[in-house]
DNA sequence: GTGAAAGCGCTAACAA
DNA sequence: TTGTTAGCGCTTTCAC
């Protein structure tokens, strides 16, 4: 119907009629309503310039009409399409899919869209996803998961971070990187982790088995905690009840069964699955948990609520983490200067085996 | 650094210098390199017109400025994006999840970005959501869940589908509604659900309790698969069998804990975490799964396995129907005319609980 | 309060 | 093989 073409090229355009809707634009709106298209413009725009006659007459139009501004042509001259680039290793994963849940309720809230990357823990990968969404000219980055911090080994593994952070802002969910326009938030797992330590030593608990399928930041906070706790306690480090399993259930089981010599009184997995895993474990050689063997998990899942027994987890506040992240967008986009750049939020020990502490 | 400006003004164009790094454009790397802007698209867009000297030196300079073409000025010209639009309940739902990561991956696998949108089940909200992805001209709209396909009670329910596939093609994921443009991939709930009850019975089953959260469109298919094999076997459809709760593990717990009166030998759920909160009543009542009581769950998902026993559950092999999604989705931006608008995609039980069956 | 027109960066048709 | 330029739809001065 419509699309009548340009004024000013006075109805050159003739786009060949396919099955496709076309889309309605401003020109024809003009038309319709008999006002320039900058009038138009400032109608959409909510512009106080306008005469509430002439306002009524185009707004009428645009109902009618189902017009929608094309975001290109707008994304052009304002050159940003209130679009947000999340980028996470696996959407799959619980934890991830979760934040990514609270991301998008909260800015779309606000008006913003979300393009969703997954780059999996490859560095190659999150280069090129992070290069890829930078490219769609998105307002803001936000990374979600600690593998984003890198493995602490190199710190040019995270320089593609602060590359894009001289283009938009930042943020990182559970994570942490140092750089100018770099937005961080994140879960006291150090604490976490110590507390709970603390709490299994304090129950008698002598071999604390620190269950772990990664090396990112946050798993690094994670041990570090562990093993301060166990030094305040005067208990020794030991390497071998540091074991490191590809986070998959049965697997994390199987490994567990084929170490029989490792004897450990209880379990510090670094989320929930992996402590599930180290329940079915239990469940295969029969020892009862967590009367002879305690677990907490981590991450405080559905995962933690579905199995059986039911597993104590610390809960590192995600949706929290998520609404800092963007409350602190809107601040940062809105041009204010002063936004904290780290935000360390104390992680929860959400107790569910009564017997755990 | 750069940004001359278009060539055409002659450096009018005074971009104050903000900290923010500026885009390098067309125009830049055209001067940069002594071409027109015309030859830097066709090196950019891979066109053949070029001599090899050119393309070389243009790609040079592309590299060293790390240009990437602005996406608005090309969707304007292009009306495209190479973009799609993935419209969910809930990201956060591990089905949901699950489907956008398999669509992800094999979307970006074929250069294809994604905008994602969380609409709940509310109808006003699903409307608002895909106008919303629409207006931001993606190529393609995949919608995923069955709740798409509307309660079944009034058909115009699902008219804004098939407004929005006057624009694009519309993909539907586990969901079924007709209309042109409209191209839809499930798994065959109600033989999957007929199956089960069928094999339920021939153990000697005779109040098999349906679990359901809603009455979405795979929910009716499963209900009818249940009733069909009821009937096929000469059992009565009793109506306090099918018993709709909330989806949540503790929630169904309870609910059936507040029916004592209600009897049952097993349970057919429509997804795994209902499953899940009847293995929990059965738990609190101490009845042992599967021995007095069977329990089936659906859409094998991690649940299945987290917990105690692990659940037999129907698989509708959801990583298959979003590749035939995407499969079809490039076959139909391609012009392809007969590409099926319906697959249908026979599901596998996946057996756990030794027993059941 | 309203309109004319420049400009955003790119593609593609046309010229050379 | 390369360059010139219209056109994509919108925002935003700048006149009136």
């Amino acid at each position: 119907m419509l699309n009548f073409g340009k004024m000013r090229y006075d109805n050159v355009r003739v786009k060949e009629f396919t099955e496709r809707g076309d889309y309605v634009n401003i020109y024809d709106i003009a038309k319709l309503s008999g006002v320039s298209i900058a009038t138009v413009s400032r109608v959409v725009n909510g512009s106080p310039r306008v005469s509430e006659k002439t306002k009524q007459k185009v707004l009428a139009v645009i109902q009618e009409s189902e017009y929608t501004p094309n975001v290109f042509a707008r994304g052009l001259g304002l050159d940003s399409m209130k679009t947000i680039g999340i980028l996470c290793p696996d959407i799959s994963d619980l934890y991830m899919s979760e934040a990514v849940s609270y991301l998008e309720k909260s800015l779309q809230n606000y008006g913003y869209d979300c393009i969703l990357g997954c780059s999996g823990n490859g560095q190659q990968e999150k280069e090129r996803h992070a290069r890829s969404l930078l490219s769609k000219r998105i307002d803001t980055l936000i990374l979600v998961g600690s593998t984003y911090a890198g493995t602490g080994k190199d710190p040019a593994e995270t320089d593609y971070i602060r590359a894009a952070a001289e283009k938009v802002p930042v943020f990182l969910i559970n994570s942490y990187v140092e750089g100018e326009n770099i937005y961080c938030a994140y879960g006291d797992e150090w604490r976490g982790a110590y507390d709970v330590t603390q709490a299994l030593l304090r129950r008698g608990k002598k071999r604390i088995l620190f269950l772990s399928d990664s090396h990112t930041y946050s798993a690094r906070q994670k041990l570090a905690g562990y093993e301060q706790a166990l030094s305040d306690a005067g208990y020794p480090i030991r390497g071998e009840l540091k074991f490191y399993v590809k986070d998959e259930i049965h697997y994390v089981k199987e490994m567990l069964l084929a170490h029989r010599t490792l004897e450990f009184d209880s379990v510090l997995a670094c989320n929930d699955s992996l402590a599930v895993g180290a329940l079915k474990y239990a469940g295969a050689r029969g020892i009862r948990v967590p009367e002879e063997l305690s677990v907490v998990g981590y991450n405080n899942s559905r995962m933690a609520v579905c199995c059986e027994p039911e597993l104590t987890s610390v809960d590192n506040r995600l949706e929290r983490l998520c609404n800092d992240a963007v409350d602190r967008m809107l601040l940062v986009l809105k041009g204010e200067t002063a936004v904290d750049q780290v935000r360390k939020i104390p992680c929860e020990i959400v107790k569910r085996c009564s017997t755990d502490f």
